[in-house]
RNA sequence: GGGCGCAUAGCUCAGUUGGUCAGAGCGCUACGUUCACAUCGUAGAGGUCGCAGGUUCGAGUCCUGCUGCGCCCA
């Protein structure tokens, strides 16, 4: 283990000690435990400083982590790290989710092994045998989000049924039933018999599957009504109405028939009576507009105590319910003795089969239709009715649905408020018992004696109203919905219902990061509970993101065996890697592909920031920077700029040139995150790294870091040193682990604080005197390092060193050659590439003492290959390597692409709307590129009639000899 | 049935208010081991931006319709 705080004696020995190739799994433990160590993820509050907060989508106890996870916590962890270095007094709180269903499957199962059910255990020892397994595992998602580089305040971390969280809930719960707005009633509600436990609308997901559609033959009792004896439809079908159903099992509970009230065949028959095949329960046939005449035969069985939309039939129409499958999906003793107590399954096989037997069956088709299922097992749920709580919605949802719509919420990307917005105006009351052991028991008593029946935050030694005590008063056995103190989050993680300084700090929290998943199952629900109890939305803004697919753009999920293990990606190729594949380039809430190589793409990025730290290690031996203190400015880039200013005349073009490129791709990645685009943003500092600054600035600095010591030697370091750093600096949040290692190594600018926080608005971290990436200031671009006329020269060496370099790999000159070359150009092109020899010789293989210039007007050679770039004619007399006839052939399919070109824009221009109606800047834009087009035009056509005069004797062949000059 | 998203180089995907935006990575071809990096460098090939209309001086970029795929809701 290396020391991490690089003593200025010691850093250039490091910097030779830098291995030629990145190795992540060395360094990022490391620095995890150094920024541990040093507190750096913690915040306290200090109300003099603009606040920054987040909670984190808390992960199920018992989970482990996978993609998504890791998307979800790294653009957290890059937007807190951010807000972080911008100097807001940023908190990333975080914790873990209790969840119900899914940590009480797993210790049923491990019970299950032992042979053994929670029942054996009884209420009390199966919880102590939970919390036992969660305090073994629960840690385990914890580890590994920090080795993914998460900088929550680990301090601050909490659990959705601890001490607080469960407080939080008893609270929110006991104020919510005093208002009314928690009920217990019989609804239909979903069933997981599998879970044994009442399920959510949400919980249920639905999935389209091949089924069949029954047709019965229901008989028609005589009618009373002789008006409809005689003119009815009725005659002709006979005495029997046929309907559709995809369950028949649950005709042993139908309680009647309903046909569409508008549907002329069954009008009839409204009134009339049936009997039940099976069962000879006599049911009534009624019309009720929820029924689609389109479907099946038009008329539907009627089963309320099984089916949401007949249920909803039945309360209308004032239908019996009769219970006919219970929570184990058994049918009951309600239906006839033949069938009690089958599975669903095998009743309906007998149901089938003796409805067939009796001629009431009159044919199956076969159907695909929407088959709901438990989402935590992928059990076919059973709807049916039964006693549960529920918490009533429009009062909590009508102030959600002002707060999106005035944008006190604001999603991003905008394009889910409207989801967000049709799932609210349409939600229905949220049934919150399960009919579990694991999670926050519903806080309500009844009292046998009395029959009183109370809520209350504290468990009650005796009944309000009469007093009973002990045996005679009991709780209600039933847990919450996990979301229930999930939806709580927001503010009970900050110490609600107490009213602490964290809350008067942090709360509303600033933003939320999550998937467009858990929209209606949590960010929803965290909306209402926060206007309701905080009186203020739980968060301003709520970005979301896509899923992580597999390669084959499938959903990673268990039953396909395709996820991919982040920790294995982490293993094998770091977690700067992981990071960076999961945002490069990704469109704002749009889904992504795991491929592999994005990974190996990224972890090659890292060893290029490793390696051009590397090649500045190994020149900036022996120097230390020097800026000008600037009374009132900490950051860094201020006084660099302030340094460029005094400093001029050392500095190099290159130095120039990256200081203003610098500058700008500060400006765009700054813009970026401002508008939480990540991909934009990552991209951004991938092609600044290494494009602009590793290969071009770092090649054109070479010549002059090779070169002898003097001002201009320093000058080009000062400006490596401070553009490596503070891009670091930039890639940090994106990277953590690298920027670390690679800029701990670096050396500091002179002056208080050294380094150690000078900036970060001054806030409690960087007040310690501790040395990290982490607490520097957000570097910010500078005006002044713009550098307009450095740009323009550099644009036109890049083009004509281009041009070479190009014109070389296609006569297949040797790499190592140096050859000669002629420039014909205006005054100051020719000024800018004669002012930088070494760069024309380093980066286009040009022989220093070959190199000519002359004007417009001097004569060309003729045993050359030509090539016009950025305005100026490059010759290279290439000798005994020159095809006369097809260096003419090259010219002339240059010369044709410029003639495209010129003729396009020439068009434009004479289009009278175009110069009329488009913005002048577009048409000046327009008449430059013509301009350019026509001068290469001119140059080619003028170097084509120069060859056609040379060879045109020998070959005989006059064509390109236009010789027109426009 | 309603809503949303996606269809851009062989593959995976960017492209913010319509005007050098036709791009990146990977893959492919040729060449290269000059002391940051072969987890690399240089150069190159490769797309009428799903289809058909429309608006506009001008459309991957806006509108309409269609086709295909995916997701959510009912």
């Amino acid at each position: 283990m290396e020391t991490t705080t690089a003593t200025s004696a010691g850093r250039s020995q490091e910097a030779f000690g830098l291995p030629k190739a990145y190795d992540p799994r060395e360094i990022e433990p490391r620095w995890y435990d150094f920024w541990l160590r040093e507190r750096l993820f913690s915040a306290e509050v200090d109300p003099n400083r603009e606040p920054f907060s987040m909670v984190i989508p808390p992960p199920n106890v018992t989970g482990q982590l996978h993609m998504g996870h890791a998307l979800d916590n790294t653009m957290q962890d890059i937007l807190v790290r951010w807000e972080r270095m911008r100097g807001k007094n940023a908190v990333w709180i975080p914790g873990t989710d209790h969840a119900g269903i899914a940590t009480q499957i797993r210790v049923e199962e491990e019970l299950a092994k032992e042979g053994k059910t929670r029942y054996d255990l009884g209420r009390e020892a199966f919880l102590e045998r939970v919390w036992a397994w969660k305090e073994h595992y629960g840690h385990r998602i914890i580890q590994q989000l920090q080795r993914l580089g998460s900088s929550c305040d680990w301090n601050r971390e909490r659990f959705t049924m601890d001490e607080g969280c469960s407080r939080a809930v008893r609270e929110v719960f006991v104020r919510l039933y005093e208002k009314g707005l928690i009920y217990q009633g019989d609804y239909i509600i979903n069933c997981c018999p599998r879970c044994r436990t009442a399920l959510s609308d949400i919980e249920v997901e639905h999935e389209e599957s091949d089924g069949s559609l029954y047709y019965i033959r229901y008989p028609l009792l005589p009618s009373s009504s002789p008006a409809a004896a005689s003119s009815s439809a009725a005659a002709q079908t006979g005495e029997f109405i046929v309907v559709a159903t995809t369950r028949p099992e649950t005709m042993l509970g139908d309680t009647g028939i309903a046909v569409h009230p508008q549907d002329e065949r069954y009008r009839g028959l409204v009134g009339r009576r049936a009997l039940l095949p099976l069962v000879g329960r006599e049911l009534p046939v009624f019309a009720d507009e929820y029924v689609d005449p389109e479907f099946g035969t038009g008329a539907v069985k009627v089963t309320p105590a099984h089916d949401p939309n007949d249920f909803d039939m039945g309360r209308r129409h004032a239908l019996e319910m009769v219970k006919v499958i219970d929570e184990d999906a058994r049918m009951t003793d309600a239906v006839p003795v033949p069938y009690r107590g089958l599975s669903r399954e095998e009743c309906r096989r007998r149901v089938v089969a003796d409805l067939e037997a009796q001629g009431y069956l009159v044919k199956v088709e076969p159907l695909r239709h929407a088959v709901g299922h438990c989402s935590r097992c992928g059990t076919v749920v059973e709807p049916l009715v039964s006693q549960q709580w529920f918490v009533r919605m429009r009062p909590l949802a009508e102030p959600a649905l002002a707060a999106v719509r005035e944008g006190r919420v604001r999603f991003v990307p905008e394009r889910f408020t409207t989801l967000f917005l049709n799932w609210v105006e349409n939600v229905r009351d949220w049934c919150i018992s399960r009919q579990l052991w694991w999670g926050h028991r519903i806080p309500v008593w009844y009292c046998d004696r009395c029959g009183h029946r109370w809520a209350a935050t504290d468990d009650p030694e005796e009944c309000p109203r009469c007093g009973a005590r002990g045996s005679e008063i009991r709780q209600d056995p039933d847990v919450l919905d996990t979301w229930f103190s999930s939806a709580l989050w927001p503010f009970s993680t900050l110490g609600w219902p107490e009213q602490t300084p964290e809350l008067e700090h942090w709360y509303p929290t600033t933003l939320l990061v999550t998937g467009f998943d858990i929209i209606f199952f949590w960010v929803a629900r965290m909306v209402f509970m926060g206007l309701e109890f905080m009186g203020d939305v739980p968060f301003r803004t709520v970005l979301i993101h896509g899923l992580v697919r597999d390669a084959l753009g499938r959903k990673m999920s268990k039953s396909l065996g395709n996820g991919i293990d982040p920790i294995d990606v982490i293993e094998e190729y770091g977690a700067d890697a992981l990071r960076f594949t999961l945002v490069n380039g990704v469109g704002p809430g749009n889904d992504m592909r795991y491929v592999p190589e994005r990974v190996e793409a990224s972890r090659n990025f890292a060893n290029k920031v490793w390696n051009a730290t590397r090649f500045a290690l190994l020149n900036l031996e022996g120097f230390s920077p020097e800026l000008p203190a600037i009374p009132g400015t900490s950051g860094t880039v201020a006084r660099m700029a302030g340094w460029v200013a005094a400093h001029r005349k050392d500095l190099s073009l290159a130095d120039r040139w990256i200081l203003s490129r610098w500058s700008r791709a500060a400006r765009e990645l700054t813009h970026h995150l401002e508008e939480y685009d990540l991909g934009e943003a990552a991209r951004e500092l991938y092609d600044f790294i290494w494009d602009e600054l590793c290969d071009w600035y770092i090649e054109m600095s070479k010549p002059r870091l090779y070169g002898a010591p003097g001002p201009a030697r320093e000058a080009t370091r000062q400006v490596l040193w401070f553009v490596l750093r503070s891009t670091l600096e930039m890639l940090h949040p994106f990277m953590p682990f690298v920027t670390e290692e690679l800029w701990q190594r670096l050396p500091d600018p002179p002056g208080p604080g050294e380094g150690s926080g000078d900036g970060g608005a001054g806030g409690p971290p960087s007040q310690r005197r501790v040395r990290s990436i982490m607490i520097q200031p957000w570097p910010t671009a500078d005006p002044r390092l713009i550098d307009e006329e450095a740009e323009r020269e550099v644009g036109l060496l890049r083009e004509v060193i281009g041009a070479i370099r190009n014109l070389r790999a296609e006569l297949q000159v040797a790499p190592g050659r140096k050859i000669r070359a002629l420039f014909y150009g205006s005054e100051p092109s020719l000024r800018t590439l004669g002012d930088s020899p070494e760069l024309m010789q380093q980066l286009a293989g040009l022989d220093p003492e070959g190199v000519e210039m002359h004007d417009t007007g001097a004569a060309r050679p003729h045993q050359a290959l030509a090539v016009v770039a950025g305005g100026v004619e490059i010759y290279l007399p290439l000798a005994g390597m020159v095809d006369l006839a097809a260096e003419k052939a090259r010219l002339e399919k240059e010369l044709a692409q410029a003639r495209t070109e010129a003729e396009r824009s020439a068009r434009r221009l004479a289009d009278e709307r175009f110069v009329a109606k488009a913005p002048p800047s577009v048409v000046e834009r327009e008449k430059e590129r013509l301009a350019r087009y026509e001068e290469i035009k001119a140059k080619l056509a003028a170097r084509l009639a120069l060859l056609a005069g040379v060879t045109g004797p020998e070959a005989g062949d006059g064509a390109g000899a236009e010789g027109c000059r426009s």
